[in-house]
DNA sequence: TAAGAATTTGTTATATTATAACATTTGAAT
DNA sequence: ATTCAAATGTTATAATATAACAAATTCTTA
């Protein structure tokens, strides 16, 4: 699906953001977190909670479930990663500083999954919730389909 | 949240179409099945599959998780009833036999669920997956916040 | 730098949400 | 009435997530 030539830059270019973000703002990115980001940008392919479990197991350390969710809650708050509601995944953020507006095409044949960003869409939907009055908090916005490559 | 004046006249609207859609298909509308469309049309706040069950198991039936979840599998196949993925509950549909461009306002206060429709943002939503070359399937827009009641 | 406070991690247990697999019953069509 | 398919019953278990408390680590600041 993705136009990532070399997922190792995508990889690097992300934990360096991570440590930048993390640094700016006093956050301890440990070990621990640093480890979980990791294996979650190990492809574009969002990554389920247990699964990252046992990678963790397979390295230092004796992960349990919470392990997994206390980093991934560390990871949800600070926007550098995101939890994909109608798959019960996580995938790295592609741009951790800017958590507005963004929503996700999620294919369902090579199950890769890519952050896009639409101003006309963000403001249709601020249209919209106005209309209704509503004060939004957060937006879940996913696109279950397939793929331009897989079709 | 709702402008829902009489909620017994949403309930026997929503029953009344459910008849009819069924009616029309040829699907088999069970006691079960009504039974847990009345359940989940109780309220406007979105029903947990495990509080229908409780439900249910308060009445004739002999529940167990199965009994619901095949119940609520076929209401969402025949778009009587969504399911919410960022709170995993279940609504009826208000507009059962249009699928299309709806979303739902979610009030994280008072629980109420609201279901909308936005030609505008429809279209916004879909100008955006064409940028991406992408074929949707399944759109999931769910915005978490307060509505005007509750602000 | 040592003491105390706060944060992070470890650990055990359990809650919540959902499905697999197979048996039985029911309903519909011949 | 017989047969077939669909629906429901039943048991077991999978998948996802959190509560609660203990131990270790890091941070502050006296």
């Amino acid at each position: 699906m993705l136009d990532c030539q070399d997922h190792e830059v995508c990889i690097e270019s992300a934990m360096r953001d991570a440590e930048e973000i993390c640094q700016e703002k006093g956050l301890r990115f440990t070990e621990l977190r640093k480890e979980v980001l990791k294996l979650i940008w190990l492809s574009h392919i969002p990554a389920k909670a247990y699964d990252i479990l046992e990678m963790l197991k397979g390295k230092t350390w004796s992960a349990k479930p919470p392990t997994v969710y206390r980093a991934l809650d560390f990871l949800l708050e600070n926007g550098l990663v995101h939890r994909l509601d109608s798959i019960n995944a996580y995938i790295g953020r592609s741009h951790p500083r800017d958590h507005t507006g963004c929503y996700f095409l999620i294919c369902t044949e090579c199950n890769e999954a890519k952050e896009c960003c639409s101003p006309e869409l963000s403001e249709a939907i601020e249209v919209a919730w106005n209309n209704n009055s509503f004060r939004p908090q957060r937006v879940t916005l996913e696109v279950l389909g397939q793929c331009d490559a897989c079709r």
